[in-house]
DNA sequence: TGTATATTTGCAACAAAATTGCATTAAGCA
DNA sequence: TGCTTAATGCAATTTTGTTGCAAATATACA
């Protein structure tokens, strides 16, 4: 298998998914790293991460694409928690504790799981009344 | 209320959906019209389909926004049914009979959901051993 | 059956998001 | 330290979706 390096590019990005506590899109990180790398560059670090299981793809409702920092224990293939995106702030945060149950056809062959909520987030909820 | 027009384009576009049993991508039903109209036509045509609660949008794991016919009893607000995105033929297709449950915590509100599964559909499965 | 009117459409221009090719740079290992 | 190959920068291009406005047309109604 290929390996995949370190570089000051990906190690900022990393940084960066540490210190937020909501999924970010590609734009939001690029603007984070202020001009360290060129947009390109965020797109092959946040392809690599995904690739690697060290970060998961997002999409929300609208579409809108959006990355998070795995907590869990690590070689994890199926992220099968849900996410709750807020229609207010626009925040996607995961929420690992809910996880859904369902039953499938036998005929089908489940790989990944995504499992978004959308509606009020509780800063949201609390500030609308 | 605005009340919504039956044009030549969008009869064309309805009768796409009737035909076609996964779900489809704007670009997928503007190929299907052969030029009948113009490729904004087709967005606002879906926008308007989408309002009436007639057809509803499916994100993909990747981002990809689909088009499908409603079959629920009519006006319905939550499409709280799975999607299946398979990863080979890259179809999109409802598993209306599949439901997911879940608990959440009581502080978020829960206006919508967005439930899809990936994975392999029956057929690439049966073709693919 | 004609007429008024509000909806729908075409077109052209624009904007945002993502991808590709290729020459150059730099990470990691012996 | 030097070599190999992954990673990057940059420019060009593609894809996807939006907007404004004048012209066309569906529908209600006289
Ligand atoms: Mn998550
Ligand atoms: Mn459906
Ligand atoms: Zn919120
Ligand atoms: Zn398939």
């Amino acid at each position: 298998m290929k390996t995949t390096r370190n570089t000051t590019a990906k190690t900022a990005v990393l940084e960066i998914f540490g210190k937020s506590k909501t999924a970010l899109s590609h734009t939001e990180i690029y603007k984070l790293t202020a001009d360290l790398c060129d947009r390109v560059t965020v797109y092959r670090i946040l392809d690599r991460l995904v690739n690697d299981d060290i970060v998961h793809k997002i999409v929300g409702l609208d579409g809108t694409v959006k990355y998070a920092k795995c907590h869990h224990a690590h070689p994890v293939t199926i992220h099968n928690h849900a996410h709750f995106s807020c229609e207010n702030c626009l925040e996607i945060t995961c929420l690992e504790s809910v996880k859904p149950s369902y039953i499938i056809p036998h005929n089908y062959k489940v790989n990944d799981i995504n499992f978004t909520l959308s509606g009020l987030c509780p800063n949201c909820l609390n500030s609308n009344i």
